[in-house]
DNA sequence: CGACGGTTGGACGC
DNA sequence: GCGTCCAACCGTCG
């Protein structure tokens, strides 16, 4: 089976026959990611020669339940936006399953746990779900691994969701991961799948045999998981599932133009599909209709990145990237010229497996302390800080705007989402990375872990990016894309009548025009909370000296190290204002 | 050890 | 819209 089927409208033939096979058993299949039908090896694995295949997704109540006391609607680990985008995913899967006479069966409750009574109570001789790399399952796949080779059960655990294993990239440097995108890519090479084809379509799988004692349940709703009294605006215009991911990527690679030519753009962080109205069909319709080669400009840098369905869905896996992978590689094959990375399309597929790849080789990769590749520096702890930026009300509209849409979308464009990280950490207000990871990780519908946390260290100047001194301006940068601040005007309807002149900084408008636009500055949207010319200075100030630190420790720096320099850090600041005073004085 | 390049900075001059 | 300077970081490679 060839390649060159992608673009039509058919769908590879590369059936599995399964079903009908009587003198199999019972297979179970996992779900978590790869919340898709095609190129998935677990779900094709298990249906081979079993006479009963049980497909299962667990809910974790950790996961879902509403958790009051966060700051916005949703869990404690997962923002509603994020949480409906599971959901639909999950209903699609279940409907796909529908299709080829099965179903999706959702349990509920620790999930090792289930698992591992679902096992039992089916009598399964073959367990499949796709190798994940995140700590979370390796420690979770570990525990089910364990009974599993104790009751004699075979596990089948491909990778299946990154193009490349991990383990061979890291083994083929000396254990070591690459920390440079250029060596990446010449460890990577191609991959070993390239020019074979991937089974991406299933005609039917074997039946659900009984249940037994398990509860099984439909996917729920929101409202069902407890979820009643949320803003309809906040509801992001995206949504999740195989179909619609598969659909939006032969829209897309059918323009083989925009495929080749794919570079990294001059990507306007500014845009945005307008929504016609607050109510939802229109609204994502409107953006439906958006212009691909002006909005996709999809970098996968910050988690995946991009404005379109097909690429926030690698995420969950509702799409394939080694399926996404064949569909580039085929368009390249068919133009006379094409982009190459790190800018192409296929170059924003490999900084997903560069992160991938260097998260599974570094213990603590989602934290400052005991992280080898993370330079150790004395944020501060400032939660009135913190508070400002997660709510929008740091006082600079371009920070805050694009806050507001992370809030409701759940996306934004990359450079916007480098704009809000180098503002809360490095830039200006110098907080803890890890404290905007979280609420990245939780309002983020195309959040992932690797990504995630491989961007914040990138935007710190923590790790993979060191020169602290070039600061995103607050001001500035967003005024380059969007002069008339239509942006902000959006985001911020508070600020919708502010003249062009002072939006980006409203807060030197004379009194008389804030009248005039009915917003008045510390009363109807907040005063700066810092002065980004003085914060910046004194942002660079402490990362030099950090530098100077680590370099002279190699590295080895405790938190002792770290009290010591936030207390000279504080006297150096002390003296220099005094000396300022005494000259003042002079 | 030194040179080189790094997916996307800002300000300024032209 | 492009080049230059600013100041000068790091990992990689020879």
């Amino acid at each position: 089976m060839r390649f060159s089927h992608t673009l039509s409208k058919t769908p590879f033939l590369a059936p599995i026959m399964a079903s009908g096979s009587v003198s199999g058993s019972a297979s179970l299949v996992w779900f978590r990611k790869g919340l898709r039908i095609h190129d998935n090896p677990a779900l094709e694995y298990a249906s081979k020669g079993s006479k009963s295949v049980y497909p299962v997704f667990v809910i974790d109540p950790h996961y879902m339940e509403p958790d009051p006391n966060a700051f916005s609607p949703g869990s404690a680990l997962a923002g509603l936006n994020r949480i409906r985008f599971l959901l639909e995913s999950l209903v699609d899967l279940d409907l796909s399953l529908k299709k080829l006479g099965s179903r999706l069966l959702i349990l509920k409750g620790e999930p090792s746990e289930v698992v591992i009574r679902c096992l039992k109570e089916w009598d399964i001789k073959k367990l499949c779900f796709e190798y994940d790399t995140e700590p979370y399952y390796q420690a979770l796949d570990k525990k089910v691994k364990d009974y599993a080779s104790t009751a004699g059960i075979e596990v089948f655990s491909p990778v299946s969701h990154t193009l490349f294993n991990p383990v061979d990239i890291i083994q083929k440097n000396g254990g070591r991961p690459a920390l440079s995108y250029q060596s990446f890519l010449k460890l990577a090479g191609q991959p070993s799948w390239a020019s074979s084809p991937l089974s991406i379509s299933i005609s039917s799988l074997p039946p659900i045999a009984d249940v037994g004692s398990c509860e099984i349940t439909e996917v729920p709703t929101v409202e069902e998981l407890g979820y009643r009294d949320y803003e309809q605006d906040e509801l992001t215009p995206f949504r999740g599932g195989e179909s619609e991911a598969l659909k939006r990527l032969r829209e897309s690679i059918s323009n083989k133009e925009w495929v080749a030519n794919f570079e990294k753009p001059k990507g306007d962080p500014s845009a945005y599909a307008k929504p016609a109205t607050t109510v939802l069909s229109p609204y994502l319709k409107t953006y439906t209709n958006v212009d691909l080669s002006h909005h996709c400009i999809c970098i996968l840098c910050f988690v995946t990145l991009p404005f379109s369905p097909f690429l926030i869905s690698l995420q969950f896996g509702c799409l394939s990237s080694r399926y996404f992978y064949q569909c580039l590689i085929n368009v390249y094959k068919n133009v006379k010229k094409h982009t190459s990375p790190p800018v192409s399309l296929v170059g924003q597929l490999l900084w997903r497996d560069f992160f991938y790849t260097v998260a599974f080789a570094t213990p603590n990769f989602d934290r400052m302390k005991g992280n080898r590749i993370c330079k150790q520096i004395p944020w501060n702890n400032d939660d009135e800080l913190l508070a400002a930026w997660r709510e929008a009300r740091t006082g600079y509209p371009w920070i805050d705007a694009i806050m507001v849409q992370l809030r409701k979308w759940g996306w934004m464009h990359h450079l916007a989402r480098h704009c809000v990280a180098c503002f809360l950490t490095r830039g200006d207000l110098f907080v803890h990375w890890e404290k905007g990871r979280d609420v990245f990780e939780r309002l983020l519908i195309d959040s992932d872990w690797a990504l995630n946390n491989g961007n914040w260290m990138w935007l710190s100047c923590s790790s993979f990016f060191y020169q602290y001194n070039r600061i995103y301006s607050p001001v500035s940068f967003g005024k380059k894309y969007d002069p008339n601040g239509n942006y902000i005007r959006h985001f911020l309807p508070v600020l919708k009548d502010m003249p062009k002149q002072y939006i980006y900084e409203p807060w030197t408008a004379p009194l008389s025009v804030q009248t005039q636009a009915k917003c008045i500055i510390g009363r109807d949207y907040p005063k700066p909370v810092v002065s980004h010319d003085s914060a910046s200075k004194e942002c660079k100030r402490k990362l030099g000296e950090a530098y100077a630190l680590n370099q002279k420790l190699n590295g080895q720096v405790s938190e002792d190290d770290l009290k010591d320099l936030r207390r000279k850090l504080e006297e150096d600041k002390e003296q220099e204002s005094g000396s300022r005073r005494q000259k003042q004085k002079l």
